[in-house]
RNA sequence: GGCGCUAUCGUCUAAGGGUUAGGACGAAGCCCUCUCAAGGCUUAAAUACGGGUUCGAAUCCCGUUAGCGCUACCA
């Protein structure tokens, strides 16, 4: 049975590399009807924050990602420190007894650190004196250090690596207060709830090989790993919300008016390829693609800048979505935007379609909606300079009321009466029908650009379409 | 410092011994057109450097350089 987790430690906003690795673990159980295990990994008690638990809620709900099960590590602890002594019991571990260094001296520090001195070699009965004793310690992993041996795993996307164990630092495995280290937690819980592939941030292969020393060490095979490039920033840093500022947090992209959807697809187009060239995918065919064969290895940047703080690729990639997604399946989204904005949808649902329909093809994001699609949806839009330049070609506004008043004459309203009606107009006055048709745009939205102006009228709809034209 | 990983247009990437090094975003131009987009066509733009192996290297090996990661009780 194949089991994946993704496991954060709420210690800040959900990230966007976060993010990818949630996705790529998501995707690879999905395509094999394998389980997605979420574990809040909060061993850190100092570092937790319920604000930041929350944001790893909101940013997966948002992003319309779902989990099978779920854990907390802080309900699991019981568990880390059983497995850490049997490591203890067995002798592959020891009790080290010396104090915590300080920052100040690890800064000193010139030559690689591998163990403590003497600590390794206390006998059992000295341990477990100064143990019972009350005498703080962490519990460190033995490392084969006398006869180094070499330490391997499979990597799915870096291949075969491999270390030898001299190399290697006796790492913690319980801290002097009793609380499991990360290393020893993730191992333990990785067992215990029988994780099969382990999919993370390429931050973690140097640590792999500690990993597999506590899998051994605990008695249980390591699982198969497959370690992800890192998300950078355009300096090569690593993207940090105090440098590089709110373009980490995925709430960032939700706010911007992102899909759902098309930002899982940009998110999964920085480190993996489907390599035949495709970049717009619905969630199922990521689904039915996705394999770590595609998965590069070298870190990807997200391309952003203090001008330009979205990717532009990600903004294209989201207007693609935006306008060939069936109309249906976007008007809910569109509807939450504007409602979430005070505006109000003015006839029913058949118009709402198709004036979604319409105006998104020069649309990127959902706030588009509410933005430059105002004039739709409400009549409190303001005219900006360019349409008021149409309106201010010199006849334009006589015959833009004209225009209106001709209308109000008919009960016809279809694209094709409204273009008759209008080409009429400009040969009755003897003038070029574009003087009218942007005239009309800019009267109608207020804007000096947008959709075919016929669509315009079908869209603003014939009572409002005719009193606009009147107020030109 | 030690150990590990990585290196193709500005960015995301394809090509894993033989290609005019392909696609996409972004940029520029043309076409289309009621405006603006979209769309179509076109242009500029890359194999970090140095050795080797080979008839032939972006691709395999070594070195250099650069970047990133880990490095004493953060995850």
């Amino acid at each position: 049975m194949l089991r994946v987790r993704f496991a954060p430690s709420p210690t800040g906003y959900l990230h966007i590399g976060s993010a990818r690795t949630f996705i790529f673990n998501w995707l690879y159980a999905r395509r094999n009807h394998g389980t997605m295990v979420l574990r809040i990994d909060d061993t850190d008690v100092e570092r937790n924050t319920q604000a930041s638990l929350d944001s790893i809620f909101d940013g997966l709900n948002w992003l319309e990602l779902g989990w099978d099960e779920f854990y907390r590590q802080s309900d699991r602890l019981a568990l880390h420190r059983e497995m850490a002594n049997a490591i203890l019991a067995k002798g592959m571990a020891y009790r080290d007894f010396t104090p915590a260094q300080t920052d100040e001296e690890k800064a000193l520090e010139t030559g690689p650190w591998l163990f403590n001195a003497g600590m390794r070699e206390l006998s059992i009965e000295a341990s477990d004196r100064r143990a019972a004793a009350g005498e703080p310690f962490v519990v460190r992993f033995r490392v084969p250090r006398e006869t180094p041996v070499t330490v391997k795993f499979t990597d799915l996307v870096f291949g075969e690596q491999s270390k030898s164990s001299a190399d290697i630092e006796d790492f913690a495995l319980l801290r002097s207060n009793g609380m499991p280290t990360y290393h020893m937690a993730s191992c333990a819980d990785d067992i215990d709830l029988r994780i099969s592939h382990i999919i993370r941030g390429q931050d973690h292969l140097s640590n792999t090989f500690k990993h597999v020393l506590i899998f051994e060490g605990a008695g249980a095979t390591p699982p198969l790993f497959a370690h992800l490039p890192l998300l950078i920033a355009p300096d090569g840093a690593k993207l940090s919300k105090r440098k590089h500022g709110p373009v980490v947090s995925v709430t960032t992209y939700r706010d911007a008016g992102f899909l759902p959807h098309s930002y899982v697809n940009f998110l999964c187009l920085l480190g993996w390829s489907p390599k035949d060239n495709r970049e717009q995918m619905t969630r199922q065919e990521l689904i039915d693609i996705f394999s770590f064969e595609g998965v590069n290895r070298s870190n990807a940047v997200v391309n952003f800048s203090e001008e330009d703080p979205i990717d532009s690729k990600a903004l294209w990639l989201n207007s693609q979505h935006l306008r060939t997604m069936p109309v249906a399946e976007l008007a809910p989204y569109v509807r939450r935007t504007l409602e979430a904005a005070g505006l109000a949808i003015p006839y029913g649902e058949e118009w709402f379609l198709s004036t979604v329909d319409v105006i998104r093809s020069r649309f990127a994001t959902l706030n588009d909606f509410v933005s430059r699609g105002r004039a739709y949806f409400a009549d409190d839009f303001i005219t900006e300079p360019g349409a008021a330049e149409k309106l201010n070609q010199p006849g334009a506004r006589e015959l833009l009321h004209e225009l209106g008043d001709r209308m109000a004459a008919t009960e016809e309203f279809t694209e094709a009466s409204v273009e008759a009606e209008l080409r009429k107009l400009a040969a009755d006055r003897g003038v070029k029908a574009g003087l009218i048709i942007n005239g009309s745009r800019a009267a109608l939205t207020g804007q000096p650009v947008g959709p075919s102006a016929f669509h315009v009228f079908l869209a603003v709809g014939r009572d409002r379409s005719i009193a606009r034209l009147r107020n030109a």
